[in-house]
RNA sequence: GGGCCGUUAGCUCAAUGGGCAGAGCAGUGGACUUUUAAUCCACGGGUUCAGGGUUCGAGUCCCUGGCGGCCCA
């Protein structure tokens, strides 16, 4: 297909929005000029940001002498009789000005500017570096051309979108609002930190699949999906768990994987359908050690970021991540909420008298005693938990992975970290003897018979890897989208670039 | 799953008690050689989310649905 025909294509153009209309009819005009609204390449010398890097020291109303050529998004056009001016923004965020002269690129270069540039369109311009007489660093353009024209006008640069464009529209979100591309730098650098803390601690990084033939290594519901080659049913992985576990058995012995997971769940400002998770697990820790360890990564994290590990969110408030954090158990905090004592033994009906003078009425009847005591500590509890907090010691019977109290027979050891409300991040002591853990997914699986749809099934070869000997081990699951929602106080959509949202 | 709020120009938002649908930015035309969200003059731009109902008359009131947000479970 020639130029010519795609020139020629004109696509209901009589229908559209005139903002829209127009920009197209530019396109069409500049095809049929014999320009190229598209080109492949252009002489690019500089990007935008070494321009000013390498001309800071330029002062007021004067004439670097070096010549480039720069290309970036035109983000505000000010344009007056014979002088126009235009600042262009590009890929990393940096702005450089570019000036058009009539004396300097002639009367043709300088109409055509006028009439063929909007905003949002990318433009190449090369001419001389210089300071305005307002010293604004800018490219005196020799030359200009169209490097790839807009076909929908920029929304308004000076106010935020509405919510639902700016999750909709992520790359407009992205050009007008830097809080946006900010995010998304800010993520980055936490995933790097915390590469880094692993790296140093001598922790292998692994990716351990996402298609799984059994659901396992966290109480959700999974999506399922097909495999034609294999004729059977997948599960979107809703933990990477026993696949870590089985890498400890193999003698990776410090394993740590980021990685998505998903789970069939509804979503809110906390949780999202698909998430990353960073799980990590240690031969001879426990869950004593991986909190400590858990700390310093998050510590780590907003050290780097922000060279404070007390964060300022979006909202303007500070939350302090540094020093020590508290520790609460469950089952004592919850008895002090409740002013009644509260243990490993106290009965389903007690339990359900208690969530009913707490208002919590709607309780599903097959809650046994675990999941009743961690529904009832965060109502009580763990929604008003605000600081950095450890919560301790968790019912037993809600956690088949993980190794019983070395004290209390009922609780298991398995800590959550709640920061601002909400459970960051959960640590345990790994149960690792085989003959138990099969007697906990065999329960499981009765469970899920009975129609638990968050119940796992027995998982045979990672009884299998049990079997060969995994030694004491600590492992956590930390949120990666929580941990941004800690350090910068956003909504878990934003920290999330993509976040599902229903098709329009 | 339940309740409440929202949905109007490309974008962000107005519109008395049911009476000609508006502003800013953006767009089009014009003026302007040092602007910084440039300024000034003029002009164009609407299936008011969709469908139904009440009414002489509906953005506005009623019903159903879509999408979004918040709260509750």
């Amino acid at each position: 297909m020639n130029d010519q025909d795609q020139s020629s294509r004109v696509d209901g153009t009589e229908d559209l929005p005139e903002q829209l209309r127009v920009r197209r009819e530019k396109r069409e005009r500049l095809f049929s000029e014999g320009q190229d609204p598209y080109p492949v390449a252009l002489p690019v010398t500089h990007e935008l940001s070494e321009v000013r890097a390498a001309h800071s020291e330029l002062p007021v109303d004067a004439s670097s002498g070096q010549r480039v050529g720069v290309a970036g998004r035109v983000m505000f056009m000010r344009n007056t009789g014979k002088l126009c001016f235009a600042t262009l923004r590009g890929g990393d965020g940096s702005e450089l000005q570019a000036m058009l002269s009539r004396n300097e690129i002639g009367e043709q270069a300088l109409s055509a500017w006028k009439s063929d540039v909007d905003l949002g369109d990318h433009v190449f311009v090369a001419g001389e570096v210089i300071t305005s007489r307002r010293g604004e660093l800018s490219v005196l353009a020799d030359e200009w051309r169209m490097a790839a024209k807009s076909l929908r006008p920029l929304p308004v640069a000076h106010k935020e979108l509405s919510e639902e464009n700016r999750v909709r529209q992520r790359y407009v979100d992205l050009l007008v609002r830097s809080q946006a591309a900010e995010t998304v730098r800010t993520r980055a650098a936490t995933l790097r930190s915390l590469r880094d803390s692993f790296e140093r601690r001598g922790y292998l990084e692994v990716e351990t699949p996402m298609l799984q033939t059994l659901q396992g290594g966290a109480a959700a519901r999974p999506f399922v999906t097909h495999s034609n080659a294999l004729d059977m049913d997948l599960y979107l992985r809703i933990a990477p768990e026993l696949f870590l576990k089985r890498c400890v058995v193999g003698g990776i012995e410090k394993v740590f994987e980021i990685n998505r997971n998903f789970r069939n769940e509804g979503s809110d400002s906390s949780h999202s359908p698909e998430f990353a998770m960073l799980e990590f697990y240690e031969a001879y820790s426990d869950y004593n050690a991986m909190a400590e360890l858990t700390r310093a990564l998050i510590q780590e994290a907003a050290q780097s970021l922000f060279g404070t590990q007390t964060v300022t969110w979006a909202d303007g408030s500070e939350y302090d991540l540094s020093g020590q954090w508290a520790n609460i158990t469950m089952y004592g905090s919850l008895s002090e909420a409740l002013g009644s004592e509260v243990t490993p033994e106290t009965s389903v009906e007690t339990l359900r008298k208690h969530a009913e003078s707490a208002g919590l009425s709607e309780l599903d009847p097959s809650f046994g005693h675990g999941k009743l005591v961690e529904e009832l500590w965060e109502h009580m509890v763990g929604n008003h938990l605000h600081a950095p907090t450890f919560v301790r010691d968790f019912p037993l019977d809600t956690a088949p992975l993980t190794r019983q109290h070395r004290q209390h027979s009922g609780m298991a050891e398995k800590w959550d970290l709640y920061v601002k409300g909400f459970e960051l991040a959960t640590g345990y002591s790994e149960l690792v003897d085989p003959v138990v853990e099969r007697a906990r997914l065999e329960e499981q699986a009765r469970l899920a018979s009975e129609g638990d749809e968050e119940a796992m099934p027995v998982d045979e070869d990672f009884l299998r890897a049990l079997e060969y000997g995994m030694p004491p081990t600590g492992g956590v699951g930390m949120g990666i989208d929580r941990l941004l929602m800690a350090l910068t106080g956003l909504g878990i959509r934003e920290t999330i670039l993509f976040p599902l949202v229903r098709p329009e």
